[in-house]
DNA sequence: AAAAAAT
């Protein structure tokens, strides 16, 4: 594909450019004021069949300006378009967009002033006219959930009282998460009201709801969908798959979210997004979704370089154990989860830091969904500093202040192979949004050590030996 | 191995 082919010439740019900003002129003027809140400086009035047409222009007039914003198709990301031929574009500003006012409102109310990079090549593609699909990998922290939240928004029909929207989440933390940036970035729409299809929301049978948008995990999903019939799945307009590779690979939630996607209509737009796509996954999206927009990641780009990995040399799950104690002061400065393998080793982890006297939390899926939100809230507030987890952490879950990400044990699929996707998630909890972040592997035998030189030859970035018993080593990673 | 259902 040739670059110049995609390039407006200069004095179609500025004509568009010309026109849109004439048209702002008329529109409502919508501008965040310096607390970020918007305000309505023009009380909106019926709109005339010629202002119906200027719209209809305006919009044509948007698109071509858009386009004018070249994606970089070269260096981090590769752009991929359904339609070769179209031009590939990023938006720079929100305003951009020509959102819905209470949209644009609920977007500054979040604090978002500008797109991230994801956002500005994903916003174009998912909200072109007519609705195209789109698989979209972007790196951990990047605001990949703003961006679909903002997709599923700008589609919603608030005043029609059925479910439009439904978005998958691998885990319940993760589906309360989204759920809640759905909630605040959809505040400003009196109407529209979110539901959660999650274990333990229990719902009076024989009824559908009124819902417009809905986030869930697989089983209850299905559940609502098939058996209990709560939803009209051919009446979803937007479909969101989040950490997609898991929800369709075939050790993950494959089979549920595959059920699910047969109930939607044909025209039902799919959106896809994860910050890893390992290639026989790829391969697998590119076939359940018909004609896709897709964002890939280089290799290289796919590790932060803001969070610094290392690995503590040890020889048996007590040194381990030592070793972690000794980084229990440097941990403790800010927020830390650590990874176990099972279950039982979380629980038993978590019981022995107990009994060193340092106080931290259990999260993992043996506990009733109750117990879970307590324990996730609590660790987002900050009453706890350190949380004890298994996978079910690994994916998604965004709390700031966690600085260092431990893995007590070294993420292995079922075959006791290195599992990268999982490893680059696990870290990907800290380090979010540009902050700096820090990551210790806890290696036990040769065996773990062998794991994680392919670990590292995966991504091919070092991973530094730390000498726990070093306490200015220490000193050096806690700043 | 963990997660995911009102199975």
């Amino acid at each position: 594909m040739a670059t110049d082919s995609w390039a407006l010439a200069v004095d179609e740019q500025e004509a568009a450019a010309e026109s849109l900003s004439n048209l702002h002129l008329k529109e409502e003027k919508i501008k965040p004021d310096a607390n970020g809140a918007v305000v309505k400086t023009n009380a909106s009035t019926e709109k005339t069949d010629e202002e119906e047409k200027e719209d209809r222009a305006a919009q044509s007039l948007l698109n071509k300006l858009i386009r004018s914003n070249l994606v970089d198709n070269t260096n981090q990301v590769e752009v991929l378009q359904r339609d070769p031929n179209s031009p590939l574009y990023s938006v720079k500003s929100f305003e951009e967009l020509r959102l819905k006012p209470q949209l644009l409102q609920g977007v500054y109310a979040m604090g978002f002033n500008r797109p991230s990079k994801i956002q500005e090549n994903a916003l174009p593609l998912m909200l072109a006219e007519p609705t195209q699909n789109l698989i979209a990998q972007s790196q951990s922290g990047t605001g990949k959930t703003a961006a679909f939240v903002l997709a599923m928004l700008s589609q919603v029909e608030p005043t029609n009282r059925y479910p439009q929207c439904l978005c998958l989440s691998p885990t319940y933390e993760l589906a309360l998460q989204t759920g809640k940036v759905i909630e605040q970035m959809g505040k400003f729409y009196p109407e529209l009201k979110l539901a959660y299809a999650v274990r333990g929301n229990k719902l009076e049978r024989g009824q559908k709801i009124s819902e417009q948008i809905v986030i869930g995990t697989p089983g209850t999903v299905l559940d609502w969908c098939a058996k209990l019939k709560f939803i009209d799945p051919k009446k979803i307009k937007v479909f969101v798959l989040d950490e997609a590779d898991v929800m369709i690979a075939t050790q993950g939630h494959q089979d549920q979210s595959i059920r699910i996607q047969r109930m939607l209509p044909r025209n039902c737009q799919m959106l896809l997004f994860s910050a890893t796509f390992e290639d026989s996954v790829w391969k697998f999206a590119q076939k359940v979704v018909p004609d896709p927009n897709i964002i890939k990641l280089k290799r290289e780009e796919e590790t932060l370089d803001t969070i610094k990995q290392y690995y503590v040399l040890c020889n048996n799950r007590d040194e381990k154990f030592q070793a972690l104690c000794n980084l229990y002061g440097a941990i403790t400065i800010a927020q830390a989860m650590i990874f176990c393998h099972t279950r039982k080793t979380a629980s038993w982890l978590a019981a022995e830091l107990s009994k060193e006297g340092h106080q931290v939390a259990l999260l993992s899926g043996e506990m009733v969904v109750e117990q879970r939100a307590a324990v996730i809230e609590r660790f987002r507030e900050g009453k706890e500093k350190v949380l004890v987890t298994t996978n079910v952490c690994a994916r998604g879950i965004d709390v700031e202040q966690v600085s260092v990400v431990i893995n007590f044990d070294l993420p292995v699929d079922k075959d006791g192979n290195p599992d990268n996707e999982t490893y680059l998630h696990r870290i990907g909890r800290t380090g979010r949004f540009g902050k700096r972040g820090l990551a210790v592997n806890m290696v036990d035998s040769k065996h773990s050590m062998n794991i994680l030189n392919r670990i590292q030859e995966h991504f091919n970035k070092k991973i530094e030996r730390l000498d726990t018993d070093d306490l200015d080593e220490i000193e050096k990673i806690a700043n």
